[in-house]
DNA sequence: AATTATATTAGTAAAAATTATCAATAAGGA
DNA sequence: TCCTTATTGATAATTTTTACTAATATAATT
């Protein structure tokens, strides 16, 4: 049994949900979006943030991130582009699309599987963190 | 406080965990060496098996990865290389490096970050599950 | 070999992130 | 308005990982 997207009910809270999505760029997790939601709808539940981004990463309406945090973020900006995360201030930032057929081809041609995707995460530091100096270490949540 | 490596002990059970890693391509997840640990050392923690796989990829000895599937996994090969994902078995299998200064460079350049690293993650079909058919779903665990 | 300092362990509890359950509600079509 | 059922809020349960602590084991020193 798949998931249909056609079936979906435009709910209150998805669209909250959603523009309040489409309002930052900073890759929120669902905890995040918990706190931000909660201000316009104060009795919505923790639950309906993780069933709704769920359903509508698997709609294609957002994307599910994983930076390698043991948590999950979302981003509503949907054309292709790469992110980066700031080793020094956890902020996630994006970066402009990078082709990467390149690679993709090159792995299908090693490996002869059918490589039908690739995820790409950068890390460093960011200009904020590089001029403030090494010891920076805000507090970002 | 840095964590010292050079001040760790090695103990019975380090050894038996590094082991156990290095014997398999598999890319274990914690549980799963827990499980394979405990038939040489039935007593052995969990907690032992977290600290010194955090105390071993620390000290540069194995790679801890995330695939993006929720749980961390650990390769004890050291040599460069990437990985694939196939989204119908959920094997992780190695790849052979290709070379990514070139993006990790036009990533600095676009951004003028200091960028360290990459993470790169190929997912697709692997060939066993070409030749099985597209119904194939092996549970892997 | 005995002594000492402390890194490490087993066992357990706790934390953090996510998913499942379910009766009540609400979206959207008839 | 009625009806079907997708969705919700509330809560419990699950999964993964980390923290705590007294007891133990490691490795250096005597």
């Amino acid at each position: 049994m798949e998931f249909d997207c056609k079936n979906t009910r435009k709910t209150r809270q998805r669209q909250v949900i959603l523009e309040a999505l489409k309002k930052t760029t900073a890759h929120p997790t669902a905890d995040e979006l918990y706190e931000e939601v909660r201000e316009k709808m104060p009795r919505v539940s923790l639950g309906t943030i993780y069933r709704n981004l769920e359903i509508l990463s698997t709609c294609g309406e957002i994307i599910k991130l994983d930076l390698g945090e043991g948590k999950k973020r979302f981003d509503a900006r949907m054309d292709p582009h790469h992110h980066f995360r700031c080793t020094q201030c956890g902020r996630i930032y994006d970066l402009p699309f990078i082709p990467v057929e390149g690679i993709m081809q090159e792995a299908a041609r090693m490996s002869h599987f059918k490589v039908t995707g690739v995820q790409i995460g950068f890390e460093g530091v960011c200009d904020t963190c590089l001029e403030n100096g090494k010891n920076t270490k805000e507090a970002i949540q």
